[in-house]
RNA sequence: GGGCGGUUAGCUCAGUUGGUAGAGCAACGCCCUUACAAGGCGUGGGUCACAGGUUCGACUCCUGUACCGCCCACCA
């Protein structure tokens, strides 16, 4: 490494690695090995990038590259989504600012403006994902609207009908009066707000009196067909079969009796509106009420009113809309209608009341109950296969609490409402006759032909098109090449490992399984899962635990935290495009505190670092921008550290020739045991999902372990040793980096890389690129119990006499003498063995052994077990900085002490614990009280100086 | 209303079958010791939310409470 690079600057190493790999192909599957597949979950084509791709591509690239290295034929399948409705939205946005709606353009023209913006923004986000170090395999890259997929999903559509599992029918659905589209449950936010519940008298058309109903939208009663009563309850019991003349219309509607309704609640009366309201329509049913529609699908008071038969939705007659209310948006009937009600006094009261609002997840506004013509999936058949290969553990949820979400939801699901009243998006394959017969087939040749439809009929195809999720819930299959029977399908599927957020378990997780499971089988006839391991994390939010929004300002996005960002980028970047403008200002103030220097250029592998530590399970990620900076210096402290191990045995013999000319000193053989330790535990840890662990332990081992213990021991060893000697180090120094860095190269792609191609002719080891090199596997062979216990041993020593120095806050280049005593014979020879170490890392001018304890002068003394380990205090001077501190120790020996004898006191203890537990015990109390003797001994002598 | 998760050091989080509470960051003290000041060495800091119970022994298991968060359903 020459100077001019001499601190780690992940800027000028990571894109450069990036495009190697992806140009040389190293990302697509070797072809070799047992196949390990991942699909990577689509990104909207023409998003950009967020913490939650980062967070969710960084644990996918870590167990790709994982398996890659352990030998595995993998595949990462990239690909992204056409989002149906956030895309359009944004296209319809880009148009209505030029004053162009897309209707103005014509479905034509429309979707070539999409496809337009497609091509124009479509490489962000796969360019930024390249920036994570994602190992995807480009070459093979997917988009949901592409030929292959779009064949597959009306392979799909057709084959789920000709099964009958896929149907048109009216029924009310979850209109957005915005988007002017039908929506499913799952994209209905239902929210808490306050409102208010009017009282309403309607009185009885025999004029001998009135019923109080309560309503949160008068503006229905537009709409209403009945009012209804619990059968028992005594108020109204003599009233049903009655009926109200319904104020403003004139209507006149009977009284029900119907178990929907709660006596207790409110009057007992609830007017019904079969058209406007779920559980409204399913009185109609049981009542066989008429069904009256009063909106348009801007939700506009229509001018007619059509009453409807129920079930049938057969034409009955017509009403006109009362004058004044016809052509009114729902809240300004609402409010016109109160003022009325209050001028002729049949408004009894109102009062406030907060109640659930259902807005669409995408436009915000209150979402509509409209009846419509819908298609739609009949799920419960296909529930019930996704809920077994679940229960039977042929998909297992980590972490496993999700699979009782999974099962409530499946156990009550709806039927899925899957046609969406918008352009972009995969058309329905449904045709329809001018008498308005529908067929359903691949195209229009085949629906035709199938159904002997002569030519010059004329056939018209639905203009809908499929929910967004239809095509993604085909996703682990449709990407390989499915409805051909592909060798990819073969290899590739099941995929091993799906990586998603909660918040799409609805969404997708269950519905792709309930896809695959019927589409999809084995040889055998048994139904293939989508993937064999769901990964479910939680949400990304800020370091406070608060959510990501623009609105809040409190975005961070991935680029900046690898790029970094000056202060006021950032604060433009988070002030722009607000909503509701007024937030700049606080947005500002908040930023500009809370990152006075704006956001420092971390890297990309501290970033992943980062995403990993706070990979533990089961909940959400608070992101501490304070954590990422601490993983920057660990990529700082790796740099570093292979620039000594480089320094020293480049040029030099590092025995690796095969030749046994090397000795191997207790550190070597200490540094390689823990490494086989540390080996196993990151094969835990993935196996485990446990990233978190992996990282943690990995992390301590090069920082705390190789750096902070093992280089600074193989420097006095390079010094002092004899040639083999330093072999050997040198031998050792290399070979653990380098295992290193194949151990960390998952999780810190870049500086991994980049170091192994620096050193790997040293290491002997050939190979283009480490990422094609074999994970680091455990060997117990290579486990040193002695060099194990022998290190403990010598790190306990040098701790304190470390302590001792501290303590005395004496200068680091100070050396001082160190006189060992009273230990046992092991001590003895573990402290001649180990001289030139302890000397080094305690800065020691010498290390004696005294055999006669009562020749020791007055000094400083710390304890290990047996072993006394004395500095002459003439050579330190601060005699009450050595009393506090002896003090500081025994008192806390005591204490220790006092608890133990208590306990070993407890007869019940003594008697019920296990043996081994007391005796471990009653070792420790005798051990401690020997340490308080010989520390208050020490203490009275040192008090007498 | 039903269900789930969380509550551990100032902050962000670990804590494996119950047996001496840990990390990073922040703080404090001493150091520019030729890999690294993005560093080194040392130090301080926790009634493990609360109350009961089981046990010789509970951060850990059970019951309940409080607070925070989420999911589902929903009373007009």
């Amino acid at each position: 490494m020459s100077d001019d690079n001499k601190s780690y600057q992940p800027a000028n190493i990571e894109q450069n690695w990036y495009k190697i790999w992806e140009e040389r192909g190293y990302f697509a599957p070797s072809g070799q090995g047992d196949s390990y597949s991942i699909m990577i979950p689509p990104p909207n084509v023409t998003g950009s990038l967020h913490m939650g791709h980062g967070f969710n591509n960084a644990v996918m690239d870590a167990y790709i590259r994982y398996k890659r290295m352990s030998g595995c034929n993998t595949l990462w399948q990239a690909g992204t989504d056409h989002a149906g409705i956030a895309t359009q939205m944004v296209v319809e946005r880009q148009l209505a600012a030029t004053g162009v709606s897309r209707h103005d353009l014509g479905r034509e023209k429309f979707l070539e403006k999409v496809w337009d913006w497609k091509e124009q923004s479509g490489g962000t986000i796969t360019q930024q994902i390249r920036r994570l170090g994602s190992s995807v395999d480009w070459t093979r890259e997917r988009f949901t609207m592409d030929e292959g997929l779009s064949k597959a999903v009306q392979e799909v559509f057709v084959r789920l009908h000709e099964d009958g599992l896929i149907y048109r029918g009216k029924r009310l659905v979850n209109w957005d009066p915005k988007l002017h589209t039908a929506i499913s449950d799952l994209e209905v936010l239902n929210e808490e707000e306050t409102g208010s519940m009017w009282y309403f008298n309607y009185p009885l058309t025999d004029g001998s009196g009135h019923l109080t109903v309560a309503t949160t939208r008068p503006e229905t009663m537009l709409g209403d067909t009945a009012v209804a009563v619990d059968a028992t309850d005594e108020r109204y019991q003599a009233l049903i079969g009655k009926t109200i003349t319904l104020p403003i219309t004139g209507r006149i509607i009977p009284i029900v009796a119907d178990e929907y309704v709660d006596k207790e609640f409110g009057t007992g009366c609830v007017k019904i509106t079969p058209a406007h309201d779920f559980n409204d329509y399913e009185v109609g049913k049981r009542q066989n009420l008429p069904v009256i529609n009063i909106f348009d699908r801007d939700a506009i008071v229509l001018n007619n009113f059509n009453l409807l038969e129920n079930g049938t939705f057969k034409f009955l007659s017509t009403e006109p809309c009362p004058v004044d209310y016809a052509g009114l948006e729902r809240f300004a009937a609402r409010k016109q209608l109160i003022a009325q009600a209050e001028a002729e006094g049949w408004l009894v009261k109102v009062e406030p009341h907060t109640l659930k609002v259902p807005r669409g997840d995408r436009s915000g506004v209150v979402i509509e109950p409209w009846l419509t013509d819908q298609w739609y999936v009949s799920t419960k058949p296909l529930a019930e296969e996704a809920v077994r290969v679940v229960e039977e553990g042929h998909i297992q949820f980590v972490p496993k609490q999700y699979e009782n979400m999974y099962f409530s939801w499946m156990r009550d699901i709806q039927d899925w409402c899957i046609s969406r009243q918008l352009w972009w998006g995969h058309r329905i394959p449904a045709w329809y006759t001018e008498d308005g017969q529908v067929f359903v087939g691949r195209d229009e040749a085949e629906v035709r032909a199938k159904n002997n439809i002569a030519s010059d009929v004329v056939l018209r195809q639905d203009d809908d098109v499929l929910d967004t999720w239809f095509s993604s819930a085909l996703w682990t299959f449709s990407t390989l090449g499915w409805p051909e029977n592909t060798p990819e399908l073969k290899t590739f599927h099941s995929t091993d490992l799906l990586v998603t957020g909660f918040d799409i378990i609805f969404f997708w997780v269950a519905r792709m399984i309930m896809m695959t499971t019927h589409f999809i089988k084995n040889e055998d006839g048994t139904p293939q899962v989508p993937f064999k391991t769901v990964y479910v994390h939680g949400l990304v939010r800020d370091g406070e635990g608060q959510k990501m929004s623009k609105s809040k300002g409190n975005v961070l996005d991935p680029i900046d935290l690898i790029d970094g960002i000056d202060l006021d980028s950032l604060v433009a970047k988070r002030t722009t495009g607000l909503m509701n403008p007024k937030d700049a200002k606080k947005i500002e103030k908040a930023t500009r505190k809370e990152f006075p220097e704006g956001l420092n250029a971390y890297g990309t592998d501290a970033l992943r670092y980062t995403f990993y530590s706070l990979a533990s399970t089961g909940r959400d990620i608070n992101f501490d921008t304070g954590r990422i900076e601490g993983f920057r210096n660990f990529c700082n402290k790796l740099w570093n550290a292979a620039n000594y191990v480089l320094m020293n045995c480049e040029g030099q013999d590092c025995a690796q020739n095969g030749d046994d000319n090397y000795t191997l000193n207790l550190a070597d053989r200490w540094i390689i045991s823990r490494l086989q330790q540390v080996e196993k535990a990151m094969a835990e840890g993935f196996a485990s999902y446990r990233l978190d662990i992996a990282s943690q332990v990995l992390y301590d081992f090069i920082w705390n372990e190789y750096c902070s213990w093992y280089i600074e021991l193989a420097k006095p060893a390079l010094k002092n040793g004899d040639t083999n000697a330093q072999r050997g180090t040198r031998r050792t120094l290399i070979r653990v980096l380098e295992a290193i860095l194949r151990m960390a190269h998952p999780l810190m792609p870049f500086i991994t890389e980049e170091i192994w191609q620096k050193m790997k002719d040293l290491a002997g080891t050939q190979g283009d690129s480490i990422m094609l090199m074999p994970y680091p596997i455990a060997d117990d062979s290579k486990i040193d119990p002695q060099a194990l216990a022998d290190f403990e041993w010598m790190q306990a020593v040098i701790d304190g006499l470390r302590n001792i120095r501290g303590e005395m806050n004496l200068n680091p280049g100070k050396k001082v003498p160190a006189i060992f005593t009273a230990g046992s014979e092991q001590d003895k020879i573990r402290v001649a063995a180990n001289t030139v170490f302890l000397s080094t890392l305690a800065s020691l001018e010498s290390a004696v052994w005294q055999d006669d304890a009562t020749q020791i002068p007055a000094s400083a003394t710390t304890l290990v077990g047996k072993l006394e380990v004395h500095v002459p205090m003439a050579d330190i001077i601060d005699k009450d900085a050595e009393l506090a501190r002896l003090d500081k120790e025994i008192t806390k020996l005591k204490m220790e002490t006092q608890k133990l004898e208590s306990k070993l006191s407890n007869a019940a203890f003594v008697d019920k614990a296990p043996a081994d537990v007391v005796q471990k015990e009653k070792d420790r109390l005798i051990d401690f009280a020997e340490q308080v003797e010989k520390l208050s001994k020490q203490k009275e002598k040192i008090a007498g100086l």
